[in-house]
DNA sequence: ATCTTTGCAAACTTTTTGCACCAAT
DNA sequence: ATTGGTGCAAAAAGTTTGCAAAGAT
């Protein structure tokens, strides 16, 4: 089952953090594995619910600080959408997203599909584009049929 | 001089939103100035800095209010950029952002660069992108050379 | 005179911080 | 026993709202 697959990963990911001289920690812990779990994007609120299920007495404020820590040890990504909503995501998992407007789906992007646009960029206006994931908004497919 | 010619522009916009039945005041024709002088993006705190220099007891939620009528009235647009910050901006100025990391400048850019993109997300997934103004992060000639 | 808009204060949302207590090493 | 991490409460930062007074028509 899922879970059971994504346990190497979040033992792999805990590793990391204590290689860099922290602690194990349930909580650290238990918000790997939901973002882990979630395969792709999560708010810091959701992140907080989701744990919270398991551990009621676990702070947002713990939530934020775990989401900081990831984030020095380049572990996560911190998103801002165009719509102005803020996710995190697994940082080997470099990708845009198409959000359909209608039915409120994610689909993932390659970050390939804007490299024409990064060639325009520097040729046109000498400007070298940083690839921050980007949140491009519109239909998807189902919604425009 | 750049106030005298925005003076017919600022008038215009003013003038459509007696046309929609709302009253011409003075804290709506002050802000449509500054967004008008600005050439650009400009936070809600920066118009309402900018307008308090004038009238020191307009508050920012008269600024929030105007916003939100001249956003009703398709006369500015709101944009989230991809590092958090949230800008306004004349709706008849369409375009993309180029933001340089170092030195903070914002360039424009036009929407038609995005084209192939546009192109390419409907032949290749059938996802149809709303032109959303983004803001584009990385370094700008100048710092990169 | 009427009905809209404003200023002020307060609420709300999201994220950050100070501090005493608890837990991992 | 230390030092780092957590929960709680409170503070910031950004935005929205209720209400009575001021202003535009």
């Amino acid at each position: 089952m899922a879970h059971e697959s994504h346990r190497n990963q979040v033992e792999e990911i805990v590793g990391r953090i204590v290689a860099s001289g922290r602690r194990r920690t349930m909580s650290r812990q238990a918000v790997i594995q939901v973002i882990v779990d979630c395969h792709g994007h999560i708010s810091a609120d959701d992140i907080a619910t989701r744990v919270q299920e398991d551990f009621p007495s676990m702070d947002v404020s713990t939530v934020y600080r775990t989401l900081e820590t990831l984030r020095e040890l380049d572990i996560v990504d911190r998103v801002y959408f165009a719509d102005g909503s803020t996710v995190y995501h697994l940082r080997d998992h470099q990708h845009h997203h198409l959000c359909c407007e209608k039915c409120g789906s994610v689909q993932e992007l390659p970050v390939s599909l804007m490299e024409s646009v990064e060639k325009d960029l520097l040729e046109e206006f000498g400007f070298e584009l940083h690839q921050r994931p980007l949140g491009l908004f519109g239909l998807c497919k189902a919604c425009r049929s």
